[in-house]
DNA sequence: AGGCCTCGAGTTCC
DNA sequence: CTCGAGGCCT
């Protein structure tokens, strides 16, 4: 990029007064932007300002000399870019710990008094999280150069194009004496009024609508066409710093906040400096009462150690900082009418109540349906159809009933009953005196359902990993009766996939690689595609090494079963009485007829591996590994990985957006690992072994 | 027998 | 994520 295009303009002649009035409408303009977006308080009415630009714009086409990179009008977005690039942050783009209630935050600022050893209430600066994206914003020399996303915090996607639409983002700092390189961390968001605006707009020219302001944000910030974003009024403040050269990092964060104001970069108002836990909760208290009434979207808000030195001596703990944690609201509830409660019939049988509600935004996305578990969650709940209903969305994702209104209950509201048959295939529905479970006594032979559930957790990525075999595949298979077990999948050919619909020649050819592909697999992962009751992948996985060979397994008594860790008297019958069936044992002969094939070895292994006996437990996103990668490194040196944390867990892996898992191994003081720990750890014991 | 810990199974939405 | 239930330890 050239810095200065203005170097030739004194060769053209009569053109001095013309760049000079160039410049002075930029800086009009520029002051009137950072009087509307940044202090919020319009200096000159909208028709002014656009009569100033279109000035502009009109000297910059009939002298493209005077075009400068910080020009207002370069702020419109130009041709769309055909994807965007990964930029790899210099300093990563690291995410929060959360605390959701006043134990949470008290025991945040123990942890602070102690890692800085300090018996004084410690000065906090406190701000608001925004819902929106995190950004980075690159300067160099005063200049905005690039802009890119957080991505997974290592690497984002540059977005500068579409971030010089931002009018609130200044293209250059207000200063003659910028740091060469400086990295401004924000979050770019729409406000909620013109979130309302826009999607009026979508909607009288029947597009898609948002769901909410952080959608919408994200869905203008990654438009490839920057011409689009400019269109869509984003916003951004300011809250952190990432990468700094030719500087001094400022003694605190609120330095740095009223350091950013002075260059024009938006700071939120909603800021202060407070001491103590007890200050923390008071902010959060005042913000919690305003929070509808602000212009934007906020799910909590966040406390920081003030002082750099501070921050800089608490550090941080598997790419969290421990000088600052986010305090969040509550999860949003909202209310709603049971319109009926429907049942659903899974792989073995199991006959679930779900409630169809009519449509309600909770927490950023529409509900139209709730599990109820069962018939005794049903009960207990009391919940009708007709009633009006209070849904969360539990631990912000799956969305649950909490309550009913019972003052709302309609007079005709209609308890929920469990049917006596299967609503697919007619069988009685049964439930055992000790369980809370009903099911349908069809079994696979006569339940289409069952047969669908049982077909697509074998196709399941964690089962024969069958890419392409999808809901919507396997249901037409079976309604056609084109497929009834799981060996017919690998009879399928190009004609009887032909057949379906939304499935021509590529796709099928997809379809028919897939399978083929899924032929080389594991015995662990066959045991667990077979589906027997009971046995899911930790069983599946512990009877193959304990066994070895399909065959042994096949024929093991329930003593011998027993034989195997975790497995007791229930889990060993099913297995017994899944193998002792001829139906299983012709379809096992027909799946390894079919190709299947897997290597088998002699029995429990008897070499000690270096983390035999230790349990480990993944939380978040791991920066490079993928979950199962990582599992794979651990189990490969002898060690379980197991689903939640306990007393007896060895360590927490913990990533980006670790959630309770992290908060409760931090609880139980339980070693925790980023992944380069995990990586170091693997290998210092695997060089001890050797 | 009781309590803790895991595992299995089912679920939602994009 | 949640619930239910099996397995194992005390």
């Amino acid at each position: 990029m050239q810095p200065d295009l203005f170097a030739n303009t004194s060769q053209q002649a009569g053109s001095e007064h013309v760049a000079q009035r160039a410049t002075w409408l930029r800086a009009e303009l520029n002051r009137h932007n950072h009087a509307y977006y940044v202090l919020d308080h319009p200096s000159i009415p909208d028709a002014e300002y656009d009569r100033l630009f279109l000035e502009l714009v009109g000297l910059e086409r009939a002298h493209p000399e005077l075009l400068a990179p910080d020009s207002p009008t370069q702020r419109v977005g130009g041709a769309p870019l055909p994807q965007f690039e990964q930029v790899t942050h210099a300093v990563p783009m690291l995410s929060l710990g959360n605390g959701f209630d006043d134990e949470d935050i008290v025991a945040f600022d123990r942890r602070v008094r102690e890692g800085l050893q300090l018996d004084d209430e410690v000065e906090y600066a406190t701000e608001l999280k925004f819902d929106g994206l995190a950004i980075n914003l690159r300067y160099e020399d005063g200049v905005l150069v690039h802009a890119a996303t957080r991505g997974d915090g290592a690497t984002g996607e540059n977005v500068t194009a579409n971030i010089r639409t931002v009018r609130a983002i200044p293209l250059r700092l207000q200063t003659a004496t910028p740091p060469k390189v400086i990295d401004i961390r924000g979050e770019v968001m729409m406000f909620k009024a013109d979130f309302a605006k826009l999607n009026a707009r979508q909607r009288e020219a029947g597009q898609k609508e948002f769901a909410n302001p952080r959608n919408a944000a994200a869905g203008s910030l990654r438009q490839l066409d920057s011409r689009i974003t400019a269109q869509r009024s984003l916003r951004f403040f300011a809250y952190g710093i990432g990468l700094l050269e030719g500087a001094d990092m400022p003694a605190s964060h609120a330095a740095l906040m009223d350091w950013y104001a002075g260059l024009g970069v938006p700071v939120c108002v909603e800021r202060a400096v407070v001491k103590g836990a007890a200050g923390l909760l008071d902010f959060y208290q005042a913000i919690g009462s305003k929070r509808n009434a602000l212009a934007y979207e906020i799910d909590g808000v966040v406390y920081k150690a003030n002082r750099l030195q501070d921050q800089q001596k608490l550090g941080y703990v598997s790419r969290a900082p421990r000088f600052a944690i986010a305090h969040k609201f509550p999860a949003q509830e909202a209310m709603t009418v049971v319109q009926g409660i429907d049942v659903q019939i899974g792989r073995t049988g199991a006959v679930t109540p779900v409630a169809r509600l009519a449509p309600v935004a909770v927490a950023g996305v529409t509900v139209t349906n709730a599990t109820l578990h069962n018939e005794d969650e049903v009960r207990r709940k009391d919940v009708q159809i007709g009633d009006t209903v209070i849904v969360r969305r539990a631990g912000d994702v799956i969305p649950e009933i909490v309550a009913v209104v019972p003052e709302r209950r309609p007079t005709d509201a209609q308890p929920f009953v469990m049917p006596v048959l299967c609503p697919i295939c007619g069988s009685p529905i049964v439930r055992a005196e000790d369980e809370a479970v009903a099911r349908c006594s069809g079994g696979y032979i006569k339940c289409a359902a069952q047969r669908k559930g049982g077909l697509q957790h074998f196709v399941s990525r964690r089962a024969m990993d069958i890419e392409g075999m999808g809901e919507q595949l396997i249901d037409q298979l079976v309604d056609k009766n084109i497929v009834t077990t799981a060996a017919d999948l690998y009879r399928l050919g190009l004609t009887a996939l032909a057949e379906l619909d939304r499935m021509a020649d590529k796709s099928a050819q997809n379809v028919l690689s897939a399978l083929e592909k899924s032929k080389a697999t594991t015995l662990a992962r066959f045991i667990y595609a077979l589906g027997i009751r009971h046995v899911g992948e930790a069983t599946a996985k512990e009877l193959a090494r304990h066994f070895g060979k399909l065959d042994v397994l096949m024929d093991a008594s329930v003593e011998d079963l027993m034989e195997v860790a975790d497995i007791g008297p229930v889990v060993a019958l099913s297995v017994r009485q899944f193998f002792a069936d001829p139906l299983s044992r012709e379809l096992v002969e027909q799946l390894r007829a079919a190709g299947i094939h897997w290597s088998e070895h002699e029995g429990v292994e008897k070499v000690v591996k270096p983390m035999q006996g230790k349990t480990f437990v993944l939380t978040g996103t791991l920066p490079t590994l993928t979950r199962d990668a990582a599992a794979e490194m651990i189990e490969h040196a002898g060690g379980k990985v197991a689903g939640s944390v306990s007393k007896k867990t060895s360590y927490v892996v913990a990533g980006e957006e670790a959630g309770s898992k992290l908060a409760k191994a931090q609880e139980l003081g339980i070693v925790i690992l980023d992944e380069t720990g995990l990586i170091e750890l693997l290998k210092e014991v695997h060089e001890e072994n050797h």
